[in-house]
DNA sequence: TCTTTCTGTGAAATTTTCTTCACAAGGAAT
DNA sequence: ATTCCTTGTGAAGAAAATTTCACAGAAAGA
């Protein structure tokens, strides 16, 4: 049973939406501003908030942000009378998962949640050990230059990747390219070329977006 | 001098947005296709990509996916003559640092770039440094969890943290927070009450990014 | 063929990280 | 005052990560 949050000062709606999402096996609370919003996100978990844009007082955005900061994991699909682009853009920019624009037909909300869920089901579930995994890959600082070397260009052969990193003693590189190849972020073709593997791809990824993050 | 790369299919448009660029002192390439704009994205660094979303055959949406990949480094602006809410909220999804719609005004594409730039210079240079700091940190799962604690309970106590991790030697705990302490993750105040500073805060918004993202 | 380069293994040495233990000052509670 | 709990320090040892070195087979070139 899946938990979600109707954020709206209509209350109107509130109540048709919670009808329909209750009929629908969910199980559904209603907040009628933001501030009752974030008070109730914080006190309970939810899986999904249904939030307003246009509220009085807090605005959406506001409530937005704050959701986020206190429950990163609970999805915020943001609703709006008045779509606009910009609004879009910054919804997602700060970490809504959807925007839908009223009026919206309800199975197109519908299977905005559903979308929703499966993203939370992934990342709650599976695997907390990739982890561990990927992090102690990423804390040694030649792994991490291996990692970018061979985003930058795919295929490179050992010796390449030793005066790449102008790294004398090439058995150095060899262990932690073995290190690299047991956590399964790169792999090696019968040409003995090493490449990332779909996974060293992720991990690139979070690599950057941790770059990015931490410096702004 | 930043280099921009105009990727358009409407060679007069490609042409005035040169110009204008060119004349404030941007260095300008172009490009007609979406293949044509992933190849000189590949052989060259830009620093923006402005990019049609309409384009026959490549749809901008497929090369924005593909720049991003090869040069995650590079800010892509998105430009559409027929703006949706879902374009956008796509667009962003997938890292377009921004969305604009056609007709625009010149100074509006300006100040995007601008803001656009901004966002690199800050993700270029500053701190390197503190990525080793941050992934060091992160790389025991003691002090994720101790990280993850603070974040649910600003300002607990030791034995607090000794007691919810269960762990039965407190000093195992000390020297972690030490670590801790000392990477500016986490501080005390007068009353030894131990929380996130504002670094700590980020490095646990980077947790949850690297936990979603793996698991995606 | 002979030499050189590439790709690696395995063991030992070293460094770094983590854990354990002995101890102690300060405050609160009895 | 005495006892207990909290918050530490510092040293020592254990474990894990990293580096270095000696060596070797396979492939490539001369």
């Amino acid at each position: 049973m899946k938990n979600i949050l109707i954020v709206d000062d209509d209350a109107e709606l509130r109540a048709n939406l919670s009808e329909i999402l209750t009929g629908k096996g969910y199980r559904t609370e209603e907040a009628s501003s933001g501030k009752e919003a974030v008070e109730r996100a914080a006190a309970q978990e939810f899986d999904i908030v249904l939030l307003d844009l246009m509220m009085p007082k807090m605005s959406g955005m506001d409530v937005l942000s704050e959701l986020r900061k206190i429950k990163p994991k609970t999805k915020i699909i943001m609703i709006t009378a008045f779509a606009t682009v910009d609004n879009a853009v910054e919804a997602i920019k700060k970490g809504a998962s959807d925007y839908i624009s009223k009026p919206f037909k309800i199975d197109e909300l519908l299977i905005t949640i559903r979308r929703a869920l499966e993203e939370s089901r992934f990342e709650e579930g599976i695997k907390r050990l990739d982890m561990d995994y990927t992090l102690s890959s990423l804390s040694n600082s030649i792994r991490r230059k291996i990692i970018k070397l061979l985003s930058m260009k795919d295929g490179m052969h050992l010796m390449e990747i030793v005066r790449e990193l102008a790294i004398d003693d090439h058995t150095k590189v060899v262990f932690h390219l073995k290190i690299l190849k047991e956590s399964g972020i790169i792999e090696q073709d019968k040409e003995k070329s090493y490449f990332l593997t779909k996974e060293g791809k992720k991990t690139l990824d979070c690599l950057n977006i941790l770059e990015s993050y931490l410096s702004k």
